[in-house]
RNA sequence: GCGGGGGUACCCGAGUGGCCAAAGGGGUCAGGUUCAGGGCCUGAUAGUUUAGCGCUUUCGUCGGUUCGAAUCCGGCCUCCCGCACCA
């Protein structure tokens, strides 16, 4: 009778629950073993990708458990963060594509929908009451939680967690508060990502250096990538036909354009910037400005291709080394009118020299005149400026050097200049920044163009830390990482984090304990979260006015006294005891799971903040990075509804079939890709076979133990098929590698099994038989239930058990039973026979009426031996051939013994790992009548010395396992 | 640009030094299952050749290491992913 996938499911996991099968509390007999996995933002319906994310775990620690661990998986909900509240406010405004997701991808009922529109409302309603929610689905999946630990990150006692963090954090001078520059939404009033915007995805803030030019009571800000070119600069470029303002800026007043006015109005936080009056521009040109580094004087000069639109439209010229400066200048020479319009002397412009800062290799005094001759420019409109512009940076940035015009920053590569520049001016207060963006438009989805902003009293975490980064360094070394070349990833991500605000003004989360008008952002408040774990059942029983930082302190550090700290804040003394013993056998965490996009972000995060708050030894021992999943070759998407709901799938495969295909499409560590028809086609197949061992387990309760009987050669063999099996997939399982170990188990194990069973039909109900389907049927159900617990419960059951198989011991592979040359000789018996049935389809012999087979001659098999036992790394025939004839065996049959070296030659180191002797005439004879049975005709095997029948001389044709054969 | 991972037959994909002309699936073709269709089953799916063999060409590309390379090394072409305030 067939198994009901879907009805077992169900079953187990209440019988589970009922008997609180994953409850999970330190055991001093046993050892703990703690994974977590990422847990989840419930911002909709959970479909398959998400469901591998927890299966992986689940497999691997009910293995474990198996093993003896003592494992624990809990589950919390992440809920803090702004998409909730965006989503929220969509459903509210009854938003078209948000409701059509929300009713016909998720399956929401219509009149559930004003649950939606409240954030703390859309979270529960996600977490507990949808069918197509992720507890629901978790629950469905069969994933063994510990769901007394369950939480949400709101919670009033994680948020007394996520402060003990932070305060932690500070007291270690790891939380700090600057400025930070961010793309911003002035309508909105709110910095905005990538997701934020409708267009410019992806563009960067790029920082411009800018020097101050004093002009009479006004300043020329100049802006520029290249900090080090004030040393050339010659004169000062304004466009006569942009828009010119003077702001006050920090006490002084600028001359820039009227766009860069409103951007300073974002970039100066600590005074605010006013547009005192407009600018008119014509009536600074000829007059001088003096350069703040150099102290020279230098003429202000019309420029056509100076753009308001850009930085601050004030613009330093330094025709050595920038085409475009060079030949504006040009320009003016060439045609004084411009300068006339504006009353300004030729001779200012005549007088101009280009002042040379770098030197490069290949080019002369003035690279920018060079490369301005060679690539024909003629002047500053020439969009070939932009070429020589671009080959000219490209170059001296990776060849320049700084000359002796830069007084003590001569020889500087100009690739570390603008770093030791920019530093040194700072602290002059020479320089100042300005924030630009590296690409337009940059449009929010409201339709407002986005500006950059510098964000004052900005919290960070102080990822730059130079001494907290090497710790981590330390930590990543002595961690696992699977797969494993994800440690080089998480390597380079400490090299380049810098400072993370880690504090925002909008969302749901826990404020920043000493400056609450900030919220502990999202990433930052799932970094540690793990340790919480380890003792959310215990404190969430108590009253979270009550935490403080010596609580935690005490749980987690082991610092103070339970006695005087539960006397001050009455949290029973026993309590935190129970806590800190709690963290102590759960920690350290075995292993971190999560997505691959997630590892330098969150993963990183958790690995620095453990490093910075826990001690050494209780921290995590490893990271499991998950790939991602894809849908019939496409990325799963909700919003295009291309996912399949684990309500669904779960509701018409059963559990166990979701979560096989789950495990067995790829590694854990690999994308995988669902793909429903090959699914449901090879879904047949796997159901058949555990329905049949459901069978047999059935009919062979009572059957005796394999010790008990007599075993013929198949049973042999088989039981050495099976710990050989039973032995790969124990290893992969240990490295992680579910679909190798599903490879062995099920399909190798399986495959044998069938093969087995198909040889022993004739003496089937034989004890012997009965006793090794026991063994098969007992060791099977053991060996893939991690993967599909619910079916492999109701064989364990059949089989007469009383228990769970989870509870079970992992079936360890029994050494004794694997045996090489058994298993050698069946493969020689099914060589010989798919040899003849090969024969016989090319020549068409459809009425086999004699087959014999030639075993080798002794003294080949004394040849190849002998030929192992010399080659070590290279082969060596002649060495082989005169060492060989020694032996008079071999020297009686000297005359075919060079070209027999010969043969072999090629296939000595497959042999060499492969060869097993067996008595080849004698597993032969023993099988002649199984081997008539499939060829259909008589088989007689002759030795190949000297052979009582050989009408075709084929017998000196027989090599050591591939016997000679003649058909009629 | 920086960093990570890839490119395998008609397609998807396994495969980390020799049992590899290369698993598995999909597709296609042929045959069967005696109404069609579907489903299911069997076989074929680089070429040539053959009494199981062998040979030639093939794993992005060009070279290298080796007795031996899809697998190791170097160059090149090319694709994907991440690069921060976003969970």
């Amino acid at each position: 009778m067939a198994i009901d996938f879907v009805k077992v499911a169900v079953k187990w996991q209440e019988k589970w629950k009922n008997a609180r099968a994953f409850e999970s509390d330190p055991s001093s007999s046993k050892e703990g073993y703690y994974i977590q996995t990422a847990y989840p933002y419930p911002s909709g319906a959970m479909h398959i990708g998400h469901g591998r994310t927890y299966t992986v775990p689940d497999a691997i620690l009910r293995f474990r458990r198996m093993q003896g661990f003592n494992t624990l998986y809990p589950m919390g909900w992440h809920v803090t963060g702004t998409p909730v509240i965006a989503q929220c406010e969509k459903v509210a405004l009854k938003d078209k594509k948000t409701i059509d997701i929300m009713t016909r991808v998720f399956k929401i009922p219509k009149q559930d929908l004003k649950m939606l529109t409240e954030p703390v409302s859309f979270v529960n309603y996600f977490v507990d009451k949808a069918s197509t929610g992720y507890k629901a689905g978790m629950k469905k999946l069969g994933i063994g939680i510990d769901w007394r630990r369950e939480l949400k990150t709101i919670d009033p006692h994680y948020s007394k967690f996520i402060s003990w963090q932070y305060n932690t954090l500070r007291k270690k001078g790891l939380v700090i508060a600057g400025k930070f520059p961010v793309r911003y939404c002035p309508h909105d009033k709110n910095a905005v990502g990538d997701h934020d915007l409708s267009e410019g995805e992806g563009v960067d803030i790029v920082e411009y250096m800018v020097y101050r030019f004093r002009c009479g009571d006004v300043f020329l800000p100049a802006a520029t990538l290249r900090p080090e070119t004030v040393f050339g600069v010659t004169n000062m470029w304004l466009n006569p036909k942009e828009d010119y303002v003077v702001a006050s800026v920090s006490g002084e007043d600028w001359v820039v354009s009227r766009t860069a006015a409103e951007k300073l109005k974002h970039q100066h936080p600590e005074s605010e910037v006013k547009v005192k009056s407009d600018f008119d521009v014509s009536k600074i040109f000829g007059k001088t400005c003096r350069n703040p580094v150099t102290g020279d004087e230098v003429p202000v000069l019309p420029a056509s291709f100076v753009s308001g639109e850009f930085a601050t439209g004030v613009v330093m010229s330094v025709p050595a080394h920038a085409p475009l400066d060079f030949m504006a200048v040009e320009d003016l020479k060439k045609d004084s009118s411009l300068l006339e319009k504006f009353g300004v002397d030729k001779s200012v412009v005549l007088g101009i020299k280009p002042v040379a800062l770098i030197k490069v290799e290949g080019y002369g005094e003035f690279p920018a005149v060079d490369v301005c001759m060679r690539l024909k420019v003629f002047s500053q409109d020439d969009p070939r400026c932009e070429d020589a512009t671009n080959e000219i940076y490209k170059k001296e940035f990776h060849t320049g050097v700084l000359n002796e015009r830069t007084g003590k920053f001569r020889d500087i590569p100009v690739s570390k200049a603008k770093a030791v520049l920019s530093a040194e001016f700072r602290k002059e207060n020479l320089i100042g920044s300005f924030f630009e963006l590296s690409a337009r438009p940059v449009t929010c989805r409201c339709g407002t163009e986005v500006v950059v902003k510098i964000l004052d009293n900005q919290w960070f975490v102080k990822y730059s830390d130079e001494k907290w980064k090497k710790e981590v360094r330390d930590q990543i070394s002595s961690m696992q990482f699977v797969p494993k070349d994800f440690k080089s990833s998480f390597d380079y991500t400490v090299g380049w984090l810098e400072n993370k605000p880690c504090a925002r003004q909008k969302g749901l989360g826990t404020p920043i304990p000493w400056d609450p008008d900030w919220i502990v952002e999202p990433l930052g408040d799932s970094t540690i979260y793990m340790a919480y774990f380890t003792l959310s059942h215990i404190v969430k029983e108590l009253d979270s006015g009550k935490l403080d930082d010596t609580v935690f302190d005490f749980v987690f550090l082991k610092k103070g006294d339970a006695g005087e700290i539960s006397k001050r804040t009455s949290v029973p003394a026993e309590k935190l005891l129970e806590m800190q013993e709690s963290f102590d056998y759960w920690y350290p965490l075995r292993f971190n799971c999560s997505a691959n996009e997630l590892v330098q972000n969150h993963m990183s995060y958790s690995i620095f903040q453990h490093t910075a708050i826990f001690p050494k030894g209780k921290r995590q021992n490893g990271e499991l990075v998950l790939g991602m999943g894809l849908l019939e070759g496409k990325k799963m998407s909700s919003s295009k509804g291309n996912v399949i709901l684990i309500d669904d799938i779960a509701g018409s495969m059963g559990a166990d079939m979701v979560r096989f295909f789950l495990l067995n499409m790829v590694e854990p560590w690999q994308d995988f890709d669902w793909r429903q028809r090959a699914v449901e086609k090879s879904m047949r197949g796997v159901q058949a076979f555990f329905s049949e061992v459901h069978e047999i387990a059935l009919s062979v309760s009572d059957a005796k133990k394999i010790a008990e009987v007599d075993l013929e050669s198949d049973d042999l063999w088989i039981l050495s098929k099976i710990n050989r099996s039973l032995k790969n997939a124990t290893v992969a399982f240990e490295a992680f590698e579910v679909r190798k170990a599903i490879m062995s188990v099920f399909f190798d194990m399986s495959r044998d099994f069938r093969i087995y069973m198909e040889k022993s039909v004739s003496r089937s109900d034989t004890e012997t038989v009965l006793a090794v389907k026991r063994y098969f049927a007992d060791v099977w159900v053991r060996a893939i239930a991690p993967v599909t617990p619910h079916v492999c419960e109701e064989i364990w059951s059949a089989l007469g058990n009383d228990s769970f198989v989870i509870d079970a011991a992992w079936p360890e592979c029994e050494q004794g039973l694997i045996n090489d040359a058994i298993e050698k000789s069946v493969e020689l018996v099914e060589t010989v026979i798919s040899d003849i049935k090969n024969i016989c389809e090319i020549t068409g012999n459809q009425n086999l009426k004699k087959a014999v087979v030639f075993v080798s001659q002794k003294w080949k098999w004394l040849v190849v031996k002998e030929a192992m036992k010399l080659t070590t790394e290279k082969f060596d025939s002649g060495k082989v051939i005169s060492e060989v004839m020694k032996n008079p065996v071999v020297r009686a049959n000297g005359n075919q013994v060079p070209k027999f070296v010969q043969l072999i030659a090629k296939s000595i180191h497959e042999l060499k790992e492969t060869l097993v002797e067996v008595d080849e005439f004698e597993v032969l004879s023993g099988q002649a009548d199984y081997i008539s049975e499939q060829i259909g005709c008589k088989l007689i095997v002759e030795s190949g010395e000297n052979p009582s029948f050989d009408p075709l001389g084929k017998a000196k044709n027989a090599k050591p396992m591939k016997p000679a054969i003649y058909l009629e």
